[in-house]
DNA sequence: AGAATGGACTTTTTT
DNA sequence: AGTCCATTCT
C-alpha cells in the first residue's frame, strides 16, 4: 500500500480507494504486477494466468493513482480483438472518459494513425494507401514484367516474402544485394529498390512500412521524438515474444524517455518467427534495461490439472526455453481423449457426435472449438457440423474485405482518394471490362515505366502514349470516371461516393448481369460495406474521412470480428486461436507432415514453432480436450494415408486416453536422428511417402486402387427425388443419376439456374430433404 | 477485345 | 480441388 502514499500532486481520498479496490481480488504475483508501475518490468506469464487482467488493472491503477493521464499511457497489441477486449476491461474499471483517451491498439494501427500525423515530415501524404499482399503481389508483378523475370521460376510469393523479411530485418536494398546468394534472392534484390520507388510514387505503405516509417521518423528527427517520448510516459506491450526487431526498435526508443516500460511475453507461445517475431527479444530486454524486475506470473486458472501437466509434457521437448513451473489450483478433471479416425470425414464425424454428446449434457455450442493446423481442414469439419445441423461459425479464410467484390470497389474508393495508387489501378482499369485490354494496358504501363510516372500519370497524357483511336477513347472515358469520383469524394460523404462509385464504375451490372446465388451474397456483402462505411462516418464525425476508413479496413482481420453472439461451435486456425479460452477444445488432424507440417519438420526451429503451437492449442481448453488422428486424409486432390503425429508419442504417460478408454500407449523414439544429424523420415512423411509413389510408376497403380476404395461411399444418398443443396445453384431436385464411382453424375434441376448436369465427385451436393 | 478452354501448380500459419 | 496463367476460340 505504500505506493499509493507515493501519489506527489493530489491525493485525493477517493482515488486511492479505488485503487486499492483495483488490487484487490488478485493473487500475490499478480498484485506485484499491477503496482509495480515505474521502471521497466518484464513479465513472464504462462498460459491462463490472467495475464489480460494484469495488463488492464495496472493501466487502471495508473489511472486511478494520478500517476498518469489516460493520454500519456500507450498499450500495445497484436490484434485488434485484444486491444478492443482490454479497452471494454478498463472501462469497467475506470470508466468510458478514462478509458478513451489511451493510446491503445495494434502497432500497425497505432503506427499508422502516427503516419497521418507526422506524413508531411516523411515526404508522404497523409491519406497515403495501405498495401496488402494482394496489393502488392500485383506490384512486383509488374515489376517482373518490366524486369523480364519469368514468374513461373521465381513466384512472386517468394520474391515478397524475401523483400518483405529483409524489410523487417532492416536490410537495405544495397545491403541485400551484396548478400544475396541464390538465384531467386538476386532477383529479389533486383527489385526491392523498384518497389519502394514504386511504392512511394504510389503514396502507399506495406505493412513492414507502417513500422519501418515511423522509425525511420524518430531517428532522424530528435523533435518528434521527443514529442512522443513525453507524450507517453508509460508504455506497455502485450505479446511481446510476438515482436520483430522493427518493433522492438520502435518502442525501446518511445520508452527511452521514462523507461516506464512493461512488456508482457511467454516464449512458449511464441509462434509467429514466420513473419518476423523474435523471441530474442525477451532476451535482450533484460539485457537492454539492466534494472528491469522480472515478474513471473506461473498460476494458471484456466484449465483442469491434467490438461496443464500434458501442455508442460509437451513444451518439455524443446531445448530452447526460459524455465517456468507452471501449476493449479483447478480440479484434476477428466483425461483428455484421443480419438483415432479412418478419415478426415470419420474425423469430423466424431468431433460432431462428441459435441451433440456434449450439448445434450449441458453444455452451449459456443462452449467448444475445433482447432486445425491449416484453413483447408475446416471443410470436412464443416460439413459434418452442417449434416448434422450444428451451428458453427469460421474464424480466418477469407475475411470479408479480402472478398474479391469488396476489394474491387476499395480499389475504385481508393483511386477516388489516390489515382496513383498502382496497384488499385491495374487491379480495376478493365474490371468491368472497358475495352482495355492486355495490349493498351501494356503500352501505358511501359510508357509509365520508361520515364519513372506512376500509370495515372501517364493517363493523364495519354495523347503521348501513342495508342490507336480506339484504345484511347477507351482510356479516356476511364479517365474521367474516375477524375468524377475523385471530385465526389471531396464534396460528399464518403458513403454517398461508395454509392455513386458501385454504380457509376459498372460494379454493380457486372453483379446484376447474372442471377446466381453467389452474385446476391457479393451484391450483400457490397452493400454491407457501404453501411460499414456510412457507420464509420457517423461515429468519426471529425477524421471519418475515406481515407482513414480505407486504411482501417486494411489493417482489419477476420479474427477482429467481434461475432461472438449467438450460440456456435467456433472453427480456425490454431494461431487464430491464440489469446482466447473454450470449455471444451479439439485439436485435429494430428498426423505427421501436417501437423507438424511437412517443412516445419525438416528444421529443429520451425519443429520447436510447432510444438509451441500445440502447446498453445492445449492450453485453450479449460474443462475437456480431445485430439484427433486420422489415418488417411484426402489432400492435394487425391487420398493418402497418414501417420500419426510425433507430438502424441511424445505426451506423458497416463494423461491420455483412447475413445475406447483404455490408457494411449506413446511410442518412443519413432524419430531417432541418425548419425548424420538428419532424421529418418521419408517412410513416414505422407508428402514424401506420395513423392515415392509419384516417381515409381508401379507404386502409383497401388495409390490410385486405393482411392477407388474411398470413393464407394460417395454419392449413395443422391438418388432421384431428393432435394439438394450446391455450393453455387443453391436448392434443386435430383432427376436422375448415372454411371457410379468417380464417374458418377446426377441430373439436377436448380430453382436459380434450371437444369444441369454435374459429376458427383466435384458437385460437393449435400442433401437436404 | 473478350470469352472459353486447358494445363500447371499449389498448399502454413498473419499484422 | 481450386487457382492462376497461357493459349486458342469467337
Amino acid at each position: 500500500m505504500r505506493q499509493i502514499e507515493l501519489i506527489a500532486d493530489e491525493p485525493r481520498t477517493d482515488n486511492m480507494e479505488r485503487a486499492s479496490e483495483i488490487v484487490d481480488g488478485l493473487n500475490e504475483a499478480q498484485r506485484q504486477a499491477v503496482t509495480t508501475t515505474d521502471g521497466p518490468s518484464l513479465i513472464v506469464a504462462g498460459p491462463g494466468s490472467g495475464k489480460t487482467r494484469v495488463l488492464t488493472h495496472r493501466v487502471a491503477y495508473l489511472i486511478a493513482t494520478g500517476r498518469a493521464q489516460p493520454f500519456h499511457i500507450l498499450a500495445l497489441t497484436f490484434t485488434n480483438k485484444a486491444a478492443r477486449e482490454m479497452k471494454r476491461r478498463i472501462q469497467q474499471l475506470v470508466g468510458d472518459v478514462h478509458a478513451t483517451g489511451i493510446w491503445m491498439g495494434t502497432f500497425h494501427s497505432i503506427f499508422a494513425r502516427i503516419l497521418r500525423r507526422e506524413a508531411d515530415k516523411l515526404n508522404f501524404t497523409s491519406d497515403y494507401t495501405i498495401y496488402d499482399t494482394d496489393d502488392q503481389d500485383r506490384i512486383f508483378r509488374g515489376l517482373m514484367d518490366q524486369y523480364n523475370i519469368d514468374p513461373r521460376q521465381h513466384p512472386v510469393r517468394a520474391i515478397r516474402s524475401m523483400i518483405s523479411e529483409a524489410k523487417t530485418q532492416m536490410i537495405s536494398p544495397s545491403e541485400f544485394a551484396r548478400v544475396a546468394m541464390s538465384p531467386q534472392q538476386e532477383k529479389a534484390a533486383q527489385l526491392y529498390q523498384p518497389y519502394i520507388e514504386t511504392l512511394h510514387r504510389s503514396n502507399a505503405m506495406d505493412f513492414d512500412d507502417l513500422l519501418l516509417k515511423p522509425l525511420e521518423l524518430f531517428r532522424k528527427d530528435a523533435e518528434t521524438l521527443e514529442k512522443y517520448q513525453s507524450r507517453w510516459r508509460y508504455v506497455h506491450i502485450d505479446e511481446y515474444q510476438d515482436t520483430n526487431q522493427a518493433q522492438y526498435q520502435l518502442t525501446k526508443l518511445l520508452a527511452a524517455r521514462h523507461k516506464n516500460i512493461c512488456v508482457v511475453g511467454d516464449d512458449a507461445q511464441s509462434i509467429y518467427a514466420f513473419r518476423g517475431a523474435d523471441i530474442g527479444n525477451i532476451l535482450s530486454f533484460q539485457k537492454d534495461y539492466k534494472e528491469a524486475k522480472v515478474l513471473r506470473l506461473e498460476q494458471n486458472y484456466r484449465s483442469t490439472e491434467k490438461i496443464l501437466r500434458l501442455a508442460d509434457s509437451i513444451i518439455k521437448n524443446n531445448e530452447k526455453r526460459l524455465d517456468k513451473s507452471l501449476w493449479t489450483e483447478n480440479d484434476e478433471g477428466e483425461d483428455v481423449v484421443l480419438m483415432e479416425a479412418i478419415s478426415e470425414k470419420d474425423e469430423a464425424q466424431k468431433i460432431e457426435r462428441r459435441i451433440r454428446d456434449i450439448y445434450v449434457r449441458g453444455h452451449h455450442y459456443r462452449d467448444c472449438a475445433v482447432l486445425y493446423r491449416t484453413n483447408a481442414q475446416s471443410r470436412s469439419i464443416e460439413e459434418a457440423l452442417r449434416r448434422a445441423g450444428i451451428p458453427y461459425r469460421v474464424i480466418g479464410g477469407l475475411s470479408f474485405y479480402q472478398r474479391k467484390e469488396i476489394k474491387d470497389v476499395v480499389a475504385y474508393l481508393r483511386l477516388a482518394v489516390n489515382p496513383h495508387d498502382t496497384a488499385s489501378l491495374r487491379r480495376v482499369i478493365n474490371f468491368p471490362t472497358r475495352g482495355i485490354g492486355l495490349k493498351t494496358l501494356q503500352q501505358i504501363l511501359d510508357y509509365a515505366a520508361d520515364r519513372d510516372m506512376t500509370p495515372w500519370a501517364a493517363i493523364e497524357e495519354i495523347e503521348e502514349v501513342g495508342l490507336s483511336a480506339r484504345a484511347q477513347r477507351a482510356v479516356k472515358k476511364f479517365a474521367t470516371l474516375i477524375a468524377e469520383f475523385r471530385d465526389r469524394a471531396v464534396t460528399e460523404p464518403a458513403d454517398e461516393v461508395a454509392r455513386e462509385v458501385i454504380r457509376g464504375s459498372g460494379l454493380l451490372d457486372e453483379l446484376k448481369r447474372e442471377h446466381t446465388t453467389e452474385n446476391l451474397v457479393r451484391w450483400e456483402n457490397v452493400q454491407e460495406l457501404v453501411s460499414a462505411i456510412a457507420e464509420f462516418v457517423e461515429s468519426n464525425p471529425d477524421t471519418g474521412s475515406l481515407s482513414t476508413f480505407l486504411q482501417e479496413v486494411s489493417l482489419l482481420t477476420d479474427a477482429d470480428d467481434d461475432h461472438t453472439e449467438g450460440d456456435k461451435v467456433t472453427l480456425m486456425t490454431l494461431h487464430a486461436s491464440k489469446g482466447l479460452e473454450f470449455p471444451v477444445v479439439f485439436i485435429t488432424g494430428l498426423e505427421e507432415g501436417l501437423f507438424p507440417l511437412a517443412r516445419a519438420a525438416q528444421e529443429k526451429e520451425e519443429l520447436e514453432e510447432e510444438r509451441r503451437l500445440f502447446y498453445v492449442g492445449v492450453t485453450r481448453a479449460e474443462k475437456m480436450l480431445f485430439l484427433s488422428t486420422a489415418r488417411s486424409r484426402y489432400q492435394y486432390g487425391e487420398q493418402q494415408s497418414c501417420v500419426r503425429s510425433r507430438f502424441l508419442d511424445e505426451t506423458a504417460p497416463g494423461l491420455i486416453r483412447t475413445e475406447a478408454g483404455g490408457d494411449f500407449t506413446a511410442a518412443k523414439d519413432r524419430f531417432r536422428m541418425r548419425p548424420g544429424g538428419r532424421v529418418a523420415y521419408d517412410n513416414v512423411d505422407p508428402y514424401y511417402y506420395r513423392k515415392n509413389l509419384r516417381a515409381g510408376s508401379g507404386t502409383s497403380d497401388r495409390a490410385a486402387g486405393r482411392r477407388v476404395v474411398y470413393d464407394e461411399g460417395e454419392g449413395g444418398d443422391i438418388v432421384p427425388g431428393v432435394i439438394v443443396e450446391h455450393d453455387v445453384f443453391g436448392e434443386g431436385k435430383v432427376q436422375a443419376v448415372e454411371g457410379n464411382g468417380q464417374q458418377a453424375k446426377a441430373t439436377v434441376f436448380f430453382k436459380t439456374v434450371g437444369q444441369k448436369k454435374l459429376v458427383l465427385r466435384f458437385a460437393r451436393l449435400r442433401v437436404i430433404g
